[in-house]
DNA sequence: CGATAATGCTATGCGATATAGCGATTAATG
DNA sequence: CATTAATCGCTATATCGCATAGCATTATCG
């Protein structure tokens, strides 16, 4: 610690721990790793849920704006549709215009847990980020929301 | 965006954009694929290198202790340092005084080729954060950190 | 009409991660 | 000292996220 301080870059070189990509992926590995432990009764992991969030808060989208909206492949959600279908958590509607399309939207059920669901999430992750405070958490949200958005 | 200041949040109700998870998850994935992408023609990915750059920073550390400074499982980094024992890239040798572990070090064609990796990792980064100034690439990697050590 | 594009989907592979277990070896403990 | 516990490197296996290629159907547009 002290060395550091003192020689604190030898060379240009970089080390791992000054690499944004590396705390990165250890963060996001610690959130998922946390969020799969919470919802592991529920059966529910972060894509999933985030796919339950997309379609309520754009009702009657489409599979593939989902996809564009969360950054997934098309073939991705498939799985993630059906399953959702099976456990009678969201509806398809075939639209009359366009018969390429189905319609989605969340089922009675998954609008009554939706919310505990995602009360639970915010809960959560006061827990994880209880190092950070309250202004910190929405600096991190901010740049982070800056990378992605600037990478596409 | 002017109607977000004048109704800032929905009944306690969270929307994905405000769940530090969901911006994790995507900045995370950015920096991997662009990772991958830079580094196609070697083969080399985020974990891998990671890897490397633990035992050039830890000269004759074990995998098990490579593991836990990365947060692996010690199954996942075999074939990790199988590949990198094929491509010569990495020696062990067996300890005389304790006959389980294998003390890892570069070979010397790694040793050559590692800093100009570094380097472009770092130039990588630099483009893929062009959103952020330099300190906020420094705080994004303080937060990151406090999170997922805070996490274990 | 013909070309192009979008949609939902199948199939397939790979990388990262997790768990369970094993033989060998060392450390710890009674 | 002898038994137990812990550690190490490893195999095997499973799941999830992600990517690519391709396909039939349907819309769109020149």
């Amino acid at each position: 610690m002290i060395q550091k301080a003192i020689e604190p870059d030898v060379a240009g070189e970089s080390r791992l721990e000054d690499l944004v990509g590396y705390h990165l992926r250890r963060a996001s590995v610690a959130d998922m790793n946390d969020f799969v432990r919470c919802f592991r009764a529920e059966g529910l992991r972060p894509i999933p849920f985030s796919v339950l969030c997309a379609i309520d808060e754009q009702p009657g989208t489409t599979s593939a704006e989902i996809c564009r909206i969360l950054g997934l492949q098309r073939a991705n959600i498939v799985s993630i549709l059906a399953e959702f279908d099976e456990r009678g958590l969201i509806e398809r509607h075939s639209d009359p215009n366009d018969q390429r399309i189905q319609r989605l939207s969340l089922s009675a059920e998954a609008k009554s847990l939706l919310p505990g669901w995602r009360a639970r999430v915010v809960e959560r992750e006061e827990k994880l980020f209880h190092t950070l405070t309250a202004g910190e958490r929405r600096t991190l949200c901010e740049l982070l929301a800056r990378v992605w958005k600037g990478a596409e």
